[in-house]
This record gives C-alpha cells, sequence and structure tokens, in this order.
DNA sequence: GCAAGGTC
C-alpha cells in the first residue's frame, strides 16, 4: 500500500514527513523535485510539497494584444486555466501512478483547499485512486498526525469558492486597467500601466479618503489655561477644567480672574484603581500591526518571518483571522515548556502558580488558532534556525504575547486632584503602576507613570504660573502602514497574506509611497481615485470587494452554484465598465493632466513652478518659432509668458521674485529674468530679491561694505552710499565666506589666484581679511604690497596706506559712477553669488 | 503589459 500526500509547499512535506516518518524519512527527487519517503502504520508514504498555486487563469492568446481589443470585450470571454508549473504538473503525475490512496495535505484554508485540488485534478488525469485530506493548522506532531489518522474529504465548494474569486479578479481587473490605461495614454504619452483591482483600488482609496480629510481641514484656535502648582513635595501641572476653550473672549475673561493668584487650594483628591488587560491573542492583522510599532518590521518582512517560524516548526500557521484560543488548548504543556527558558522562566512560573484564564478575542473564524508559540526556544535557537535577522525578535513578541495573555491585568493607581484658584477650579492627574500584570513579561508596552507629589486634601499650594495658551487644532494624521492594514482587514481587502502586497503593488504603480512608518499618496493616485470616486465610486470604496467576497462565501457554503456566481459576479463587473466607459473623459483628464505635470517636474532644466491660473505646471517651452513660459494644462490653460529671445536659460531655484512669486531665470551671464515680469534691473524690488553680500560695517557711517564689480574694476563700496570704499584683491577669484575676521569682525575672503607662471606647488588658495584698519588686514596689504591692487586706486593707496580724506573723495566719484550702473547690472557683473 | 492568490 502507498500513500502519496502533496503539501503547499516542499517545508512542509518536509516537516510532515519527518514527524510521521519519526525521523526516518529518504529524501529521494521525482521529476527533478523533493519528495520525501517513509513508513506510518505499516504503509510506505510519498510525499511531495507544490509550490503554492501551480496553475492560473489568462484569456485565450488572441485577446492579449491590448491595441486589437476592446478592453470591455475581455468581460464576456471565458478565461483558461492552465498549468503554469510544468515540472510539478510532471512530478505529480509520476507519484499518482505510483499511489494507491492520494492525500491532499495543504494548508487549511480556501487557497490551500483549491491549490490541493489542482494537484487532484492533474492526479486524476491518471488515476482514480481514493483522494483524501489531512487538514492540520500547525505543523506540530499533535496536529499533522491527528489530521492524517482521520483524513477526511477534499471541500469541493471551498475549492471552487477560490476558483471564482480568480476569474472575477481577472476579469475585472484586465478589462478595468486596459480601459483606463489606454485612455490616459490618448491624452499624455506613457508608458506606465495604470492598474485596477479589487484589492488594490480601495487600498489605494483608504489613502485617498485620509488625504482628502487632511487637505479639507481647517485649523482653530483654541486656548488652554494651565497653571503650575507647587506643594511641600514638589511642583506639578493643572488644567483649568474648561479644556479646550475655542471662544478666545471666553479664555481672557477666566484668564483675567485668574489674575494675581497667588494660593490654590486642594478640594478634593480621590484615588482610584484601574486595570488594563492583556492584549487580544495575535491574529495576522494583530500581528503585523504589533510588529510594524513595536520592532518597526515591515508588514511583508513580519509575514515572512513568521511564515519561517512556522516552517520550522517554533510558532503556529502565521494567516488566522481567528483571536480566540480553542476551548481545549493545552495551555499548561506549552507553559511549563516555557519554564524550562531561561529568558521566560518567571513568567512561565507565575502562570503555573494558578489556575489557568487565557485572554480571549471575540473572532473565531475556524481557520487556524491565534498565532501562538509552538514551543519554548532560546533566542539563539531561533536565529540559527531561521535565516532572517528580525526571526528571534519576531518569535519574542510572539511568545511574550502568548505568556501575556495568560497573566493578570496590570493595575493602576489614578489620583485625581481638584484644585481651585480664585473660585476657578483645575484639575490634576497622575498614574503609578502598582501591580505590572502582564506588563511584566511584555516590554513593548511601555506604560509611564505619570507622578504627582504627595498633596493633602484641602491642602493650600502655591501657584508658581499662570499661563493662557493659544494653539491650533491639528489636521487628521497621515495614515500609518500598520493603520492602513487595519483598515483593510476590517473590510475584508485581500488575506491575511496578501495584505502586505497590496500596499506594494500601490507603491510600484507610483499611488502612494510609505515614508518611515506612514503612507502619503501621489498625485496620480490623487487623481486616478477622484477620478473614479466619480464614476464609479463603489470601486474606490471596500465595497467591491465585499460584494464579490459574498458571492464566493455562498459557493463555500453551499449555497450558490459556482456558475451562477460567476454569472452575477460578471453582471456586477459590466455595470461597473460601463459606468467607467460613460466618464471616460472626466476619468482620464485629471490623470493625464498630472501625467505631464509629472514628466514636467522631472525635466529639471525647463520646470519653473506651478501655474496661478490652474495648479498644473509652468515650463519652457521651445518651439520652431521660438520660446516662452507655458502651462501643462494647455489647451485648457492659455497661461504663459514670453522670455528674452537670446541667451542661454538657467533656472535659478533659490530665487524668488518677490514681486510677484515666479521663478527668475538667469540669461546667458547677463542679467536675470523674473518670469511673468521681464528683466530684474527694470524692477524696483531688485535689491530686495538681490540682497548684496555684505563684509561688515562701513567704518565711516552706519551703512555695510559691500563687494562691487566690474569687468577690469571691483572695489569695496557702502550700501548707505556714503562715499567709503575700500580696496581688494586686484586678481585672482575672490568668495566671501560666511567666516568673520576674529580681530574686526568683516567677513573673510578666500583667495584663489589663478595659476601663475613657476609658482610650483604653492597653494593657490588662502582666507583672508582685507579691512585696512584691522591687524589682519594690514598684515595682508603688507605683504602683497600696494601693486596688487587696483588701478584706480593705486596712487591714493601708495600715498595713504590706511584709508584717508584722499581715499574718500575719490573714491566718491568712482562709487557715483559705480552705483548708477551697479543697480541696474551688478548681478550681471558677477559680484554676487549664484546658486544654480 | 492586466488581478489576486499561493510560494521561492
Amino acid at each position: 500500500m502507498t500513500v502519496v500526500a502533496f503539501a503547499e509547499k516542499n517545508k512542509a512535506a518536509a516537516q510532515i514527513a519527518s514527524i510521521l516518518g519519526d525521523g526516518e524519512v529518504d529524501k529521494i527527487s521525482v521529476e527533478g523535485l523533493p519528495a520525501y519517503e517513509f513508513k506510518w502504520k505499516g504503509e510506505e508514504w510519498l510525499v511531495m510539497g507544490l509550490s503554492g498555486h501551480i496553475m492560473n487563469y489568462d484569456f485565450p492568446e488572441k485577446y492579449n494584444k491590448w491595441s486589437e481589443v476592446d478592453p470591455g470585450t475581455l468581460l464576456g470571454v471565458d478565461p483558461e486555466k492552465f498549468v503554469t508549473r510544468k515540472e510539478y504538473e510532471a512530478a505529480i503525475k509520476n507519484l499518482a501512478k505510483r499511489a494507491d490512496k492520494i492525500i491532499l495535505a495543504c494548508d487549511y484554508d480556501r487557497e490551500g483547499e483549491n491549490i490541493g485540488f489542482e494537484a487532484k485534478t492533474l492526479a486524476e488525469e491518471v488515476t482514480n485512486v481514493p483522494v483524501s485530506r489531512a487538514r492540520f493548522s500547525a505543523l506540530s506532531p499533535k496536529e499533522v498526525r491527528k489530521a492524517f489518522e482521520s483524513p477526511v474529504d477534499p471541500d469541493h465548494n471551498l475549492a471552487m469558492a477560490a476558483e471564482a474569486r480568480q476569474i472575477l479578479d481577472l476579469k475585472m481587473g484586465a478589462a478595468f486597467t486596459r480601459f483606463v490605461t489606454l485612455s490616459v495614454r490618448e491624452k499624455a504619452r506613457t508608458k506606465d500601466v495604470l492598474s485596477i483591482g479589487p484589492c488594490q483600488t480601495p487600498t489605494c482609496g483608504f489613502v485617498y479618503e485620509r488625504e482628502k480629510a487632511i487637505r479639507a481641514f481647517e485649523a482653530k484656535d483654541f486656548w488652554k489655561i494651565t497653571a503650575i502648582f507647587a506643594a511641600k513635595g514638589g511642583e506639578f501641572e493643572g488644567t483649568h477644567r474648561a479644556g479646550n476653550i475655542h471662544d478666545k473672549e471666553k479664555a481672557a475673561e477666566i484668564f483675567k480672574r485668574l489674575k494675581g493668584a497667588k494660593e490654590g487650594l486642594v478640594v478634593k483628591k480621590t484615588v482610584k484603581e484601574a486595570k488594563t488587560s492583556p492584549p487580544n491573542p495575535l491574529n495576522t492583522t494583530e500581528f503585523l500591526k504589533r510588529a510594524s510599532k513595536f520592532l518597526g518590521i515591515s508588514p511583508e518582512v513580519a509575514l515572512e518571518t513568521a511564515e519561517q517560524l512556522y516552517l520550522a516548526g517554533f510558532t503556529s500557521y502565521p494567516r488566522t483571522e481567528t483571536n480566540k484560543y480553542a476551548d481545549d488548548f493545552d495551555f499548561k504543556s506549552l507553559v511549563f515548556d516555557f519554564a524550562r527558558q531561561k529568558e521566560y522562566k518567571p513568567f512561565a512560573e507565575s502562570i503555573l502558580s494558578a489556575p489557568i484564564v487565557p485572554k480571549n478575542g471575540e473572532k473565531d473564524a475556524h481557520d487556524h488558532p491565534p498565532i501562538h508559540p509552538i514551543r519554548a526556544a532560546a533566542r539563539g535557537e531561533v536565529s540559527s534556525a531561521v535565516n532572517i535577522p528580525q526571526a528571534a525578535e519576531v518569535y519574542d513578541l510572539i511568545s511574550r504575547h502568548f505568556l501575556a495573555n495568560l497573566m493578570p491585568a496590570a493595575v493602576f493607581e489614578k489620583t485625581h486632584l481638584h484644585l481651585k484658584v480664585q473660585e476657578e477650579p483645575f484639575d490634576s492627574s497622575g498614574t503609578v503602576l502598582k501591580d505590572a500584570g502582564w506588563l511584566e513579561a511584555y516590554p513593548f508596552e511601555n506604560k509611564k507613570d505619570k507622578l504627582l507629589p504627595f498633596v493633602e486634601e484641602k491642602e493650600k499650594v502655591d501657584v508658581k504660573k499662570l499661563s493662557n495658551t493659544k494653539s491650533k487644532t491639528s489636521p487628521p494624521k497621515k495614515l500609518t502602514e500598520a493603520e492602513l492594514l487595519t483598515l483593510m482587514d476590517k473590510h475584508g481587502i485581500g488575506t491575511k497574506a496578501t495584505a502586505p502586497t497590496h500596499i506594494e503593488t500601490n507603491k510600484k504603480r507610483g499611488y502612494f509611497e510609505t515614508k518611515g512608518k506612514t503612507v502619503s499618496i501621489l498625485d496620480t493616485g490623487f487623481t486616478l481615485m477622484e477620478g473614479l470616486s466619480l464614476s464609479v465610486p463603489i470601486l474606490v470604496r471596500p465595497d467591491i470587494r465585499s460584494k464579490i467576497e459574498a458571492l464566493i462565501q455562498e459557493v463555500e457554503d453551499g449555497k450558490k452554484e459556482f456558475e451562477a456566481a460567476l454569472d452575477e459576479g460578471t453582471v456586477l463587473i459590466k455595470e461597473m465598465y460601463a459606468q467607467l466607459e460613460a466618464n471616460k473623459k472626466e476619468l482620464t483628464s485629471n490623470i493625464a493632466g498630472t501625467i505631464k505635470d509629472e514628466a514636467a517636474l522631472e525635466d529639471k532644466k525647463n520646470y519653473i513652478g506651478s501655474c496661478k491660473a490652474c495648479g498644473h505646471v509652468l515650463r519652457i517651452v521651445q518651439t520652431d518659432s521660438g520660446r516662452f513660459v507655458g502651462c501643462t494644462g494647455y489647451p485648457d490653460c492659455r497661461n504663459s509668458f514670453p522670455l528674452p529671445k537670446t541667451g542661454a536659460l538657467t533656472v535659478l531655484r533659490s530665487k524668488e521674485c518677490k514681486k510677484e512669486g515666479a521663478a527668475v531665470l538667469k540669461v546667458g551671464n547677463k542679467y536675470n529674468w523674473a518670469v511673468g515680469i521681464g528683466p530684474c534691473f527694470k524692477c524696483e524690488l531688485e535689491k530686495e530679491c538681490y540682497p548684496p553680500e555684505t563684509v561688515g560695517p562701513c567704518p565711516e557711517c552706519d551703512g555695510s561694505m559691500f563687494l562691487i564689480s566690474f569687468k577690469d574694476n571691483r572695489f569695496l563700496g557702502c550700501t548707505k552710499r556714503c562715499g567709503y570704499t575700500h580696496s581688494v584683491p586686484k586678481t585672482g577669484k575672490l568668495t566671501l565666506l560666511d567666516k568673520a575676521c576674529e580681530s574686526c569682525g568683516w567677513k573673510l575672503f578666500r583667495l584663489k589666484e589663478e595659476k601663475g607662471e613657476g609658482e610650483g606647488n604653492e597653494s593657490p588658495e588662502e582666507d583672508i581679511c582685507i579691512n585696512r584698519r584691522c591687524t589682519e588686514g594690514i598684515k595682508y596689504w603688507k605683504k602683497v604690497g600696494p601693486r596688487n591692487e587696483n588701478r584706480a586706486q593705486q596712487k591714493r593707496v601708495s600715498a595713504e596706506p590706511s584709508a584717508g580724506p584722499g581715499e574718500k573723495s575719490t573714491a566718491r566719484s568712482a562709487e557715483r559712477q559705480a552705483t548708477g550702473r551697479v543697480s541696474k547690472a551688478a548681478s550681471a557683473a558677477g559680484g554676487r553669488k549664484e546658486s544654480k
């Protein structure tokens, strides 16, 4: 007698074999795939693992050309099922031919049943031996032996429910995705696919709804009156009982009544005990949330880690909705096991010292038990068995959560003080942990004490400080990945196993992104969701999934025929498709606009900013007839601005036009041009947009010195135009540094000499003070000598090394000559730093 | 090139 069993995956097959074969297992190869041979109860056993689904649906070949098939026709076509993993088909048939009995031993859920049926279908092509089903929800020896000792009939309805889902999901996803993608491509050039699906779309919908709430939020002012009191035992804070006061006058009135208060009275003191129960047992969503919140592990990694811990026999099956332990769950022997493990010993012993009462949730989906440890293990043992860095941490979380479920509630002592200050009521409260209970085993929850000094009833306390603080109500916060998972779970979006994948799909499509633990919508996602919620609102909401799920559930429960469910589902999808078609224009124009905007934003060289008229993107447009600034909203938006005809254009991102708030372009090396206004030197606000970089205070008046450069001459001038000027090194590149001279406070210059002949390895760069009225500056000028100075000033300088009356009078004319041009051309003259 | 669901 030979029994052949198919498990969902190789690791599960190996585990089953090692349990049933009691260690005496031969690993063999069937068509190149691993299988396990052993003897159990006098029979020959062969167990092979599949690789999840080995079959899939797709449309017949001729429907695969997007451009030739109207997407709507897909809804009337029956997809075909075909084998995706040929090697498994060969192995299944090979084993089936040797079998006297076949047992399906995939995971015990809807998809597992379906995967088993894939094997069953292929096996039945070569044999007609009986096929039965082994059901186990943990790869523990007890569960597995029980399941194989009493196999049941395969559940046809359960498998067909999954089949219906596959077909409906494909029809809808393919038709909608092609329709939206092709429609948008009529208006904007893009290679990207805009996908739609019954799970990914509502997932994005949650992020969209939150974003809408954030955008619609209007902050309101509120006031809060607080006091700092001082008692014998120390200081503490109290809040006026009115709490957040939204009326400014009212807050001011109360605050007025408190004016001059020096003393408060403790009218009443109450001390209460409060209990916090342990959290519910872990189902998948709760586990993923806690892994993210406590361990900072992403949903995908957390699920994969739990999967590996399950396969290695450390923890139970990780995909479950149930958060209630079974009535006959054997807590005692498991806790005994933990009592032998050093890290968990104290908690386990305290649990064993009294009758065990588990904390239970209310969900029993009859799928798998809550995620719990199968056996106690040390961290080192876990990390060497499971090759994922976070494995030990995740095991520890699961184990501690399990132990916490069996421990008593935590007890807090809450103290509340009711105070009066000039008849105005204040409250103050504190919390102290009296009995840690389950928190002892659960260090992830950080319940900090809020201490109050010891204060007695009727005690008088000093008022140290009173404040009336204005605050603003804060907008809703962005969703966290954990919250998103909660929403998905609550609305039945995806399975426990795929929820993380749907989040990833949306990221891949550019619909939203995650920064740290928070999720933010992107423009494409926002406009797509907006378009969909106007045309097919049901798609953006979780309703779409629940409608299909309800149909499938009826198939699973045997209340509806498979074909009937398919027909009904297809009608539903056709209705939505009609709505999509009817709203094609509204749906696609905004998305197309966003795609064009994104392309324009990417084009850093030409991107200018956003259009005040329509909100789309302004960018430089080059045509055969010239160039201008135009809007990506064209032709709906005709906003445009002229540009100078010649000269290379550079967008100055660090400069903002103070007049119109528009972008500023640099034209060649000559001048600047504010978009929408024209050349900056014609604008009276030029000085404000381009404040001169000052070197230091003017020694003659209360102005500041700044660098004025011309093509063949440069010097420092005074912002107040008092006439004082100062020479600078004649040659070399001068850069004003943010570093001040320690002696006089003027900013230092970095002087980079152009490479002179035969200067060898001498450093060409130095930081210098050039102030002639400063000891440092004097040193510099002495060193370089008069020859290095500007020609125009050389005469004066040689006669008068430090500044004097002579310099002043001559300088005035130079400055007068300069200022006329400086205001118009200084920026062009290279005297100021421009950032690119 | 489309979905969601398994798993590697």
